[in-house]
DNA sequence: CTGGCTCCTG
DNA sequence: CAGGAGCCAG
C-alpha cells in the first residue's frame, strides 16, 4: 500500500505537469506516443520473450508474501475497471473533440478519419475481422482464459467485439457505470486525452524527432520510462513530456495515440504538417509509401490490441470478483494496466488510488508492456481472425477463442511472439499478417528512421539541446513550462515505476542523475558496438541517440539491427539477449527508477561533473532539472510526499480495509518478495487483492523499462558482442550483492535484474577498460594498497578512474544511502560499490565500520522509537505502521539522507516498520532484560537486505552526491 | 589467526 | 565517527 501513496502523491504533480504539457507541449506527447507505438510494433516481433518473461514474474509477484496480504484486491480492480473504462472512451474518436483550440479540434476530425480508415484497412487487410478489438472481447478473454472452455463466452466475445465496434459509447456507459465516481472525470480526461493525443501527434509530425525515436517500439516504451527519470538532462525532455501525456492519456487515447504517432514520425521524417496531411490521406486512401501503408496497419493493429486490452481490463474489473480469472487476464492486461493506470493516474488524482492498486496488479503480471501489448495484438489479430470466420462461418469462430488460451502458450513460447499467439488462433493469416507486419515495419522503419532520423535527429538535437541549455539557464521556476512539465512528468513515471518496483521504486531515486547519466552515455556507447553490424544502423542510432533519448536510440538501434540486418539469427539470437536482458534489467530498472526519483532531488545539485562532452551534456540537463525539482517546491513536495504517502496509505489501508496486514509481518519485503518468489496465478489474484502494492507495481514498471532496457541491452549486445554482454552480466551479477543468503535465493531470478542496460552500456563504453583491469588489475590493487597506506590515489593504473585508498565523506554519503537497502553488507559487495576506492585492508575495515555505526545508530534508534510506542498504549505489534513523515523517519533521513538525495525507498520502510515490530514484541515481552536480546532481531532484519541497486555502482554517482 | 560484529567510549 | 575491547566463527 505504501507504494500506492507514493504514485498517487506523485500522481498529482504528474497530472498537473500531464496537463500542462498537453497543453503547452502537444509535440511532446506525441513523441511518447510514437515512441509507445514504435514500441509496440517493434516489440511484436519479440514479444514472445515478452510474454514468457512477463508470466514469470506474474508468478514471483504471486508468490510472493501476499498470501498473507489480500486484501487489496478490490481496490485494485476497481482502479483496473476505471482504467479500462477510461480506455473504452478514448477509442470513441469522435469524443475527443473538446480539446480547446481549433487546431485540435483539426487534429481530432483528422485522427477520426484516420482511425476509420484505419480500421477500414485492417478490415479489408485482415478480411474484416478489423474491428476494434474492444472492450467485450477483452474482457471475455479475461473470462475465458480462466474458463478455456466456455463457449459461451466466446460468442460473448464475438457478439462484444460487434457491438464494440458500432457501439463504444455504449462500452464507455458499462464502464462508466462500473467506475461511477471516476467514469466523468475520466471520460473528459480521455477526451483530452484524445485531443491532446492528436494535437501531440500532429506536432509530432511537424517537430518528430520523437518520429525519429518512435521507429524502435519496443525499446520505446523504455527509453520512454528513462527518458522521463532523465529528462532533466535536457534531450529527453520530450520524449518525458509525450510519456507523462501518454500516462494522462488513457490506453485508447494510447492506441490512437501510436498509431498516429507512427505515423507522425514517419511524417515527421518526411515533412511534417504535410506530412501529416498526407498520412492522413494515405490512411484515408491508400498509402503509397509502403511505410505509410505499415503504419496504417501497426497502427489499426494497436488500435485493436489496445482496445483488447480495454475490454479486458474491463472484464477484469468484472472479473475481479473472480480472482482466478483476474489472474489469467493480468498478463494481458498488463501492459495496458500499466500504461493506463500509471497515465491515468497522472492524469486523475482522484482515481489515483484506485489505479495505483490496478498498477500493482498489473504490474504482477508485468514486465510486459510487450508481452501485454502481444496479447493485445494477438487479442486484435484474433478477433479480427474470429470476425472473418463468423463472416465465412460462424462455428469457426469458436477457433479464434483459444486466443483466451494464448497467454499459457506465450509464456510457454517466448520466441514466436506473434507466431505464437496466432497459431493459438489457429488462423494463418494472422500469421502472414504478424510476419507481414513485423517485416514491414522493420525495413520501413529502418529505412524511415535511417533517412528521416538522419535528417531531423541533428536539427531537432540541436534545438533539443539549445532549448535545455535555455532552461537550464533559466530559474527551475522560470523554467519554460515544458521543462517543468517533462521533470514532473518524470517524477511522476518514476513514481510509478518505483511503486511498480516496490523494491528500489520505493526509494524514489529513479530520477537520479546516476540514470541520466547512463543513459546520456549510453548512445554513445551503443552506437560504436552498433556500428560494427550495420552502418544504417548506426545512422539510425547516432541520429536518435543525439535527439532523442538514448533507450529510444538503443531500442531504434537494436529495431534496426534486427530489421535490417537481416541476419535473422543473429537478430534472433539479439533478440533473446534482449529478453533475457529484459528480464534481467527489469529489476534493475525498478532500481534505477527509484533512483532516478531520488536522482532528481540529488540532481538539484549543479555540482555534479562529468568527463566526456556527451556526460557533461546530459549533466546540463540534468542540472538543470534539478534545479528545476529543488529550486521550486516540485522537488522537495514530491519527495515529501512519496515519502509520507505511502506510509499514510500504508496504514490508512491497514485500517480501513481488513486486509490491511499486507507488509507488516511478512518476513520479507513485499518487493523482494515479489521479485524472488514467483507465485501462482491465484496467489498473484490474492495478493493483488489484498496482497501489498507494491508487489503488483513492479511489473508494469518493469514491462516499460524492461522494453528498453531490452532494446538497450540488445543493441549494446548486437554492437558491443555478446562477450561484452557477458562480461557485463557476470560483473552485475557478482556486485549484486547485498547478502542475505534467503535473499540471495530469490535474486537468481533477480540477479540480472540489478544491472541497468544502461548502465551497462555506459560501464562498457566508459569503464570496458576497468573491467578489464578489475579482473587482473584489482587483485594488484588491494595487495599494494594493503601493505601500503591507503595514501596516494595515483596508484590506480585504471586510466578513466581516479582512485583512491581514502574514503572521502562523500563516500560516506554514498554508503549511508546503501544502507537503505542494505544494513549488512558483506565487505566483497560492498568494495564493489566503490570501484573509485583503491581499497585495503584499512579502508575496508573503515567501511565496514561505517556500516556498523549505521547499523548502530538505527537499532537505536528503532528501540527508542519501539520503546516509546509501547509507552503510548500500543498493544499489537501488527499495529505499528511507521509513517515516513514519522519523527522516526525524520531522524533516520537526517542520519542516512540529510540532503535527501534519494527517497526513502519503500523496501526500507518495511524494513523499520519490522524492525520496529519486532524491538516491540521483544520489548513487550520483556526479553530486553536478557543479556543479547538484540541479536535475535539482527539477525531477522540482516535477511531483510537487498541489492542495492545498480546505479550506486555508476562511476558518476558520487558527483550526483552533493 | 583473521575477519566481522557488537558494545562502549571519546 | 573512530578506536578499542571482546566475542565468535572459519
Amino acid at each position: 500500500m505504501a507504494l500506492l501513496e507514493h504514485p498517487s502523491s506523485q500522481g498529482g504533480y504528474s497530472l498537473s505537469f500531464l496537463a500542462k504539457a498537453a497543453n503547452n507541449n502537444p509535440s511532446s506527447a506525441m513523441v511518447g506516443d510514437l515512441l509507445d507505438q514504435q514500441r509496440s510494433s517493434s516489440e511484436l516481433s519479440h514479444v514472445v520473450g515478452h510474454d514468457s518473461i512477463q508470466v514469470t514474474g506474474k508468478v514471483a509477484l504471486s508468490h510472493s508474501p501476499s498470501s498473507s496480504t489480500s486484501g487489496g484486491g478490490g481496490s485494485s480492480a476497481q482502479s483496473v475497471a476505471v482504467a479500462t473504462s477510461v480506455i473504452r472512451r478514448s477509442p470513441d474518436s469522435p469524443d475527443s473533440g473538446n480539446e480547446d483550440s481549433a487546431w485540435f479540434l483539426r487534429h481530432v476530425l483528422q485522427q477520426q478519419q484516420q482511425q476509420q480508415q484505419q480500421q477500414h484497412h485492417q478490415t479489408g487487410e485482415h478480411q474484416g475481422s478489423a474491428t476494434p478489438l474492444t472492450p467485450a472481447t477483452s474482457p471475455a478473454r479475461g473470462i475465458r482464459r480462466p474458463r478455456h472452455d466456455s463457449s459461451a463466452s466466446d460468442v460473448e466475445a464475438s457478439a462484444a467485439d460487434q457491438v464494440e465496434l458500432d457501439d463504444e459509447d455504449e462500452e464507455i456507459d458499462e464502464l462508466k457505470k462500473e467506475s461511477i465516481n471516476h467514469s466523468e472525470d475520466e471520460e473528459e480526461e480521455e477526451k483530452s486525452k484524445r485531443t491532446r493525443v492528436e494535437s501531440i501527434v500532429s506536432t509530432m509530425r511537424t517537430s518528430t524527432p520523437a518520429a525519429i525515436n518512435g521507429c524502435k517500439k519496443r525499446k520505446l516504451y523504455q527509453p520512454q520510462q528513462h527518458g522521463h527519470k532523465f529528462t532533466s538532462e535536457g534531450e529527453e525532455e520530450e520524449d518525458e513530456t509525450t510519456d507523462e501525456r501518454n500516462d494522462s492519456l488513457s490506453e485508447e487515447q494510447h492506441e490512437l495515440s501510436m498509431a498516429r504517432a507512427q505515423a507522425s514520425s514517419r511524417s515527421s521524417s518526411a515533412q511534417q504538417q504535410q506530412q501529416q496531411r498526407e498520412v492522413m490521406q494515405m490512411q484515408q486512401t491508400q498509402p503509397h509509401d509502403p511505410i505509410r501503408s505499415l503504419q496504417e496497419r501497426i497502427a489499426s493493429l494497436h488500435q485493436q490490441r489496445f482496445a483488447a486490452l480495454q475490454q479486458q481490463q474491463q472484464r477484469s474489473e468484472k472479473m475481479n470478483n473472480e480472482p482466478v480469472q483476474q489472474q489469467q487476464q493480468q498478463p494481458q492486461i498488463r501492459r495496458p494496466v500499466r500504461d493506463d493506470a500509471g497515465r491515468t493516474r497522472n492524469a486523475l488524482q482522484h482515481h489515483q488510488p484506485m489505479t495505483f492498486g490496478m498498477r500493482s496488479n498489473l504490474p504482477s503480471g508485468d514486465l510486459s508492456h510487450v508481452s501485454q501489448a502481444h496479447a493485445a495484438y494477438l487479442d486484435a489479430t484474433r478477433r479480427m481472425l474470429m470476425e472473418q470466420q463468423r463472416q465465412q462461418a460462424p462455428s469457426k469462430s469458436q477457433h479464434v477463442q483459444p486466443p483466451q488460451q494464448l497467454p499459457v502458450s506465450n509464456v510457454q513460447q517466448p520466441a514466436q511472439p506473434l507466431n505464437t499467439k496466432e497459431p493459438v488462433s489457429s488462423n494463418s493469416e494472422l500469421e502472414g499478417l504478424a510476419e507481414m507486419l513485423k517485416s514491414e515495419l522493420a525495413s520501413s522503419l529502418a529505412q524511415l528512421v535511417d533517412s528521416t532520423l538522419s535528417r531531423f535527429a541533428a536539427a531537432q538535437q540541436q534545438q533539443r539541446r539549445h532549448v535545455i541549455v535555455n532552461n537550464q539557464k533559466s530559474s527551475a521556476n522560470s523554467i519554460s513550462a515544458d521543462e517543468s512539465e517533462l521533470s514532473k512528468l518524470q517524477r511522476g513515471r518514476v513514481i510509478d515505476r518505483g511503486l511498480r518496483n516496490g523494491d528500489l521504486a520505493a526509494l524514489g531515486l529513479t530520477n537520479s542523475p546516476f540514470l541520466r547519466t547512463p543513459y546520456g552515455p549510453l548512445p554513445h556507447h551503443l552506437f560504436p558496438q552498433q556500428q560494427s553490424p550495420n552502418s544504417a544502423l548506426n545512422h539510425i542510432v547516432n541520429s536518435i541517440g543525439a535527439g532523442i533519448h538514448p533507450a529510444a536510440a538503443a531500442a531504434a538501434a537494436a529495431a534496426a539491427a534486427a530489421g535490417l540486418a537481416n541476419m535473422g539469427q543473429f537478430a534472433q539470437q539479439q533478440q533473446q539477449q534482449q529478453q533475457q536482458q529484459q528480464q534481467e534489467e527489469q529489476d534493475a530498472i525498478d532500481a534505477d527508477a527509484a533512483e532516478q526519483n531520488e536522482a532528481l532531488s540529488l540532481v538539484v545539485s549543479p555540482k555534479k561533473r562529468r568527463f566526456t562532452t556527451a556526460a557533461a551534456a546530459n549533466n546540463n540537463n540534468k542540472t538543470a532539472s534539478s534545479e528545476r525539482n529543488s529550486s521550486p517546491a516540485p522537488g522537495n513536495h514530491q519527495n515529501v510526499e512519496t515519502r509520507l504517502s505511502p506510509l499514510e496509505i500504508s496504514l490508512i489501508n491497514h485500517s480501513s480495509s481488513a486486509h490491511s496486514p499486507p507488509p507488516s509481518r511478512s518476513p520479507t519485503p513485499p518487493s523482494q518478495q515479489q521479485q524472488r518468489y514467483p507465485v501462482p496465478a491465484a496467489q498473484q489474484t490474492s495478493a493483488a487483492a489484498g496482497g501489498p502494492p507494491p508487489l503488483l507495481h513492479h511489473p508494469s514498471l518493469f514491462s516499460n523499462y524492461s522494453a528498453y532496457f531490452a532494446a538497450a541491452a540488445a543493441a549494446a549486445a548486437a554492437g558491443a558482442q555478446q562477450a561484452q554482454a557477458a562480461q557485463a552480466a557476470a560483473g552485475s551479477s557478482s556486485q549484486r550483492s547485498c547478502k542475505s543468503p534467503e535473499l540471495d535465493l530469490t535474486s537468481a531470478s533477480t540477479s540480472a535484474s540489478l544491472l541497468h542496460p544502461a548502465l551497462l552500456a555506459s560501464h562498457h563504453s566508459h569503464h570496458h577498460h576497468r573491467s578489464h583491469h578489475h579482473s587482473g588489475g584489482g587483485h594488484h590493487q588491494h595487495d599494494n594498497t594493503d601493505r601500503h597506506s591507503e595514501s596516494s590515489d595515483g596508484a590506480s593504473p585504471y586510466g578513466s578512474l581516479h582512485q583512491s585508498s581514502t574514503l572521502t565523506p562523500m563516500h560516506l554519503r554514498k554508503a549511508k544511502l546503501m544502507f537503505f537497502w542494505c544494513r549488512y553488507p558483506s565487505s566483497s559487495v560492498l568494495k564493489t560499490f566503490f570501484p573509485d576506492v583503491n581499497f585495503n585492508k584499512n579502508n575496508t575495515a573503515q567501511l565496514v565500520k561505517w556500516f556498523s555505526n549505521f547499523r548502530e545508530f538505527y537499532y537505536i534508534q528503532m528501540e527508542k522509537y519501539s520503546r516509546q510506542l509501547l509507552s503510548e498504549g500500543v498493544v499489537n505489534a501488527d499495529d505499528i505502521h511507521v509513517s515516513p513523515d514519522s519523527e522516526l523517519f525524520r531522524a533516520l533521513n537526517l542520519h542516512y539522507n540529510r540532503n535527501n538525495h534519494i527517497e526513502v525507498p519503500s523496501p526500507f520502510v518495511f524494513v523499520v516498520s519490522e524492525t520496529l515490530r519486532e524491538f516491540f514484541k521483544a520489548i513487550q515481552a520483556g526479553k530486553d532484560s536478557e543479556p543479547s536480546w538484540k541479536k535475535a532481531i539482527y539477525k531477522i532484519i540482516a535477511r531483510l537486505d537487498e541489492q542495492v541497486p545498480e546505479y550506486f555502482r555508476t562511476p558518476n554517482f558520487l558527483e550526483h552526491l552533493e
